[in-house]
DNA sequence: GAGGGTAACGGCACCGGGTGCCGCCGACTA
DNA sequence: TAGTCGGCGGCACCCGGTGCCGTTACCCTC
């Protein structure tokens, strides 16, 4: 349903995910992600307000595209990695590559991300967002050690996971011109305890 | 300002936060917290409902008590520890610290917290709280580690331990019977890098 | 004990996100 | 030309949250 202008029955979409989005934050950046009600956006799209729900469940979500579409890449990847390799070197290459993208897409992304780390109520509505993600994580490091993902280790690895990410993109937001992979890379690494002991 | 019957000029409050949060939470666990509208508070509180976002900026934060004050407590308690010991053991201690109650009150604490772990909305708000959280170890790792606490490591640090300590709440909300303390520290031993090899 | 200062109360109107309902519209098919 | 199917979008509504402002109840002073 909606998207793809795909032969079917009905009566075609008349715009796309990926168009709202391009206009909601266009709407953003010009006058703020609070200031932009979701009438603007949807005037600005020329569709009704009630269809912008259709497209999204809420404004929130607005800013993170196609995030479902990352969490089944993820997934993917996970499951069929070799078996042998350390656990953190899997997870560390896993969060590199859920996290990269092409040079034209960085700076769009940047401004998403800033969004997200900086707006509260995106702040707030990314937590549920970050259980998803974590449950990816979860899912797999249960495998790997054993048990299931509710068990205390996978759900602790998850959460430090995502603790590595959400401070590589806090210190890359932090200082123009950094390497995300880099600091995601030496984010995660920082993992294996080395500052347990200082 | 509110609270605190004390000798003032004005009129006198007509409740207090204790109450209020008292009467909320009792509605919240016989109709649920989003069946629940700030106008029943406000009824069953015998206030208006313009009064009570006067005790509660929003009706998220009712659940969350006197959480400044614990915020401060823990700022206290982390300023006056004697250098020398590992950052983790203290850390930990803190940590638990921060999370221990009174046996009377813990039936209490874990409805609070099964709402907020449970209810989206809730999840969603309680970023907010943990940021605050995150700052005040954040700030007292920068110190430890001679640096910022806008830096990667004490953000990484700070990130760790409250993902430490969500995974030992989810525990032991989801195990009836579990103990609480002993989850924390089993959880903030884990983050010295134990897992890391697996 | 009358009056002023002061601070909380609380009604009112308003905004904006989100939802259920339902009739409408526009494609394609027979 | 008629049917049917699915997205569109207006409408009314709910609820959380806010600014405004007159009201209320206390205390202190005269």
């Amino acid at each position: 349903m909606l998207d793809d202008a795909a032969e079917r029955p009905g009566r075609p979409a008349a715009t796309t995910r990926a168009e709202l989005e391009q206009v909601a934050l266009e709407l953003f950046s010009e006058r703020g992600f609070v200031a932009t009600t979701v009438d603007d956006i949807a005037a600005a799209a020329g569709i009704g307000r009630r269809t912008f729900f259709r497209y999204f469940a809420s404004k929130n979500d607005v800013v993170w595209g196609d995030f479902e579409l990352g969490l089944l890449a993820l997934r993917r990847r996970l499951a069929t990695v070799q078996p042998g390799r350390p656990l953190l070197d899997e997870l560390r290459e896993a969060v590199l590559a859920f996290n990269r993208f092409d040079p034209g897409e960085v700076p769009w992304h940047r401004d998403r991300m800033t969004l997200i780390l900086t707006v509260p109520a995106l702040q707030a509505h990314s937590t549920l967002r970050y259980a998803a993600w974590r449950s990816v994580i979860a899912e797999f490091a249960a495998v790997r050690l054993g048990g299931t993902p509710a068990d205390l280790l996978p759900q602790l690895i998850a959460h430090s996971c995502l603790g590595a990410a959400l401070t590589a993109y806090e210190q890359w937001l932090l200082r123009p011109g950094s390497d995300l992979p880099q600091l995601l890379d030496q984010a995660m690494r920082a993992l294996s305890g080395s500052w347990a002991g200082g």
